[in-house]
Formats: structure tokens, C-alpha cells, sequence
DNA sequence: TCTTTCCCGACTATTATGGTCAAGTAGGAA
DNA sequence: TTCCTACTTGACCATAATAGTCGGGAAAGA
């Protein structure tokens, strides 16, 4: 509960990583995949549905490889995490039991503390971009892989 | 994602509901089930598991049912979620990809991030006690079940 | 034209969720 | 003491989401 699923964060690791890699080119998958620990052919799905989000597209051939679009501080863990999972459009009930038919009619005692959930959670999504990223790993003094 | 399983969703809607019937006698658990639209025999499993956590106890016999032990200003929504979502002990990271074995040995660039979108999210849930939910209800005018 | 790398669709395995069911036990009422 | 009612308990099952795998194909460039 409130963790990101695997693909989430893989998907974030991987742009991360290329938020790394930015102007240097193209980065392959199978690079991304061994530094940061992901299973390459999952990683081929999840990267290949990104290039609809358009935050990360590709170049095929020897030197090809993936690359992020925008600037690394142009793109917010929010932008990825609601593009994943964005969910198909709906008029209902979106805090309740059931969503396509709320037993309460869309009204209960709690939907507007799921929502303000959700909201707090997002702010904080969207306020940290991948330079964020970058800079917090940087200041921490971590071991660099890179 | 950041929506709380039908399993929390049951618990705190039947906690909910023996918060409204304070010092009434026990509850049963066929009317909960039918004033909040549960499947009975999983409520049942539900609140089995709830009394370990000290929140409701029960009582058996023609005027069995269950009850709040605590009144609804001292249990909050957190009380509840953190007892039914409480994780096996572990010293693991806790933000990471994988629990048991973190690629990078519990440090990564996202790890900060996880723990306080994880905080923001408790705090709110801390900060909400039934009695505030049964308040919230009654301001806004919805219909009144009982 | 050959290699490298991404592309794409179908398929599978594992796990979590969301339950059900049957037999039992305790509490009272009659 | 008998019987009904309601909770108790453990095992069991169904479905869906997650987390992948696999094989062939197609572009880019050397």
C-alpha cells in the first residue's frame, strides 16, 4: 500500500538513468538495464510504452539507443508515475469501494480524505524533476556508478 | 496506485459504522454488512482480524455483535490502515524495488522521495479520527442512513 | 549485406486480492 | 437442557493485476 509498483520504478530508474546520460547520446537498453538492476526484455516493454508519454524516445541501429526528450529538470516523477497510470476516463465515484457504481452514490464519509491523499502525494511527485534527482544523489555523497 | 485495497475500504467503513452506534450494544455483523454494502462472510474475516489490533471487540450469543472499544475520537484512520497494512519486522530498505535484497544496498536517489509521500499520506490518515468522519458526514447534509 | 539494436505481439508465471464454505463454539432465552 | 442465534476458525477457491518471457521482425548504419 502507497508503494509504486515495480514497473513504476523501473520506469523511473530508467529515465533517471538517461537524465544521467542527457547530450551524451543515446543509451542503450540493455545498458540501463544492467546499471540499474532491471530485467532487460520487461524494461524493452516498459520504455517502448513511454515513447507515448513523449518524455523518452529512441534511435534504432548500432549506435541507437534511448534519450529523454525534455531537459531533466523539465520532466517531474509526477509526468511519469500519471502517465503510467492514468486511468481510462470515468465519471465515478473515484474514493469509493466500487468504481464504476458507488453503493453511496459518490458521497461518503471518506472520499475527501482519500482525495486529499492523492493530492499530497502528488504535490510531492511533481515538485521533484529528474535534476532533483541528480542533485540529491550527487549531494548525499553516494557511490556514483557512473 | 495510492488507492487503499476493498479489504481497508471494508474495515474502516464498518469501524465507521460501529463509531456511529457508540455506547448502543454490539452491532452485528449481518447489519453492517447490509448498511455498508459488504459481503458478510469476508466482513466476517475482517473483524476477526480487527479485534487483534484492539480497536473493536466482540460478543457472542442472541445480543452479539461487535464494538468499539476505544471512543471514536481515539482511533484514528492510520490506527487502522497501519494494523492491517503493518509489514513483518524487516531492516531492509524500505523504498526500494526489491524489500529483501536492494540493488543499491538501500540507497538510491528515490528512496527520500518514497518515505515522504509514505509520511504526508500517515499524516493525514493520523490526523482523521472517526468522530471527525462522523462529523464531516453530518456538515454535509448527506443522507443519514440511521 | 550483415550486425546491432529497438519493435511488437503473444504468451506465461506468480502473487495479491477478494472472496466463499463448512463445521464449530459460546451466549442466552425459553 | 434444549435450541436458536451470532461470532469463530481454518481451509479453500476465483479472479485480476503484476511481473515478467519469448520469438520473430524491422530500421539504422557500418
Amino acid at each position: 500500500m502507497l508503494v509504486p509498483t515495480k514497473k513504476n520504478q523501473y520506469a523511473l530508474r530508467a529515465i533517471f538513468e538517461l537524465a544521467k546520460h542527457m547530450d551524451q547520446g543515446p543509451v542503450k537498453i540493455s545498458e540501463i538495464a544492467a546499471t540499474q538492476s532491471i530485467p532487460q526484455p520487461f524494461l524493452e516493454v516498459i520504455l517502448n510504452q513511454l515513447k507515448a508519454s513523449g518524455i523518452v524516445n529512441s534511435k534504432r541501429g548500432f549506435f541507437g539507443g534511448y534519450f529523454l526528450v525534455k531537459s531533466p529538470d523539465r520532466v517531474s516523477v509526477g509526468d511519469v508515475l500519471r502517465f503510467l497510470n492514468r486511468e481510462p476516463p470515468t465519471t465515478d465515484c473515484i474514493a469509493c469501494v466500487s468504481k464504476t457504481s458507488c453503493p453511496f452514490d459518490g458521497r461518503c464519509a471518506f472520499s475527501s480524505m482519500w482525495i486529499r491523499v492523492k493530492q499530497a502525494a502528488f504535490d510531492i511527485y511533481d515538485q521533484t524533476s529528474f535534476q532533483d534527482l541528480i542533485d540529491r544523489e550527487q549531494d548525499t555523497g553516494w557511490p556514483d556508478k557512473q
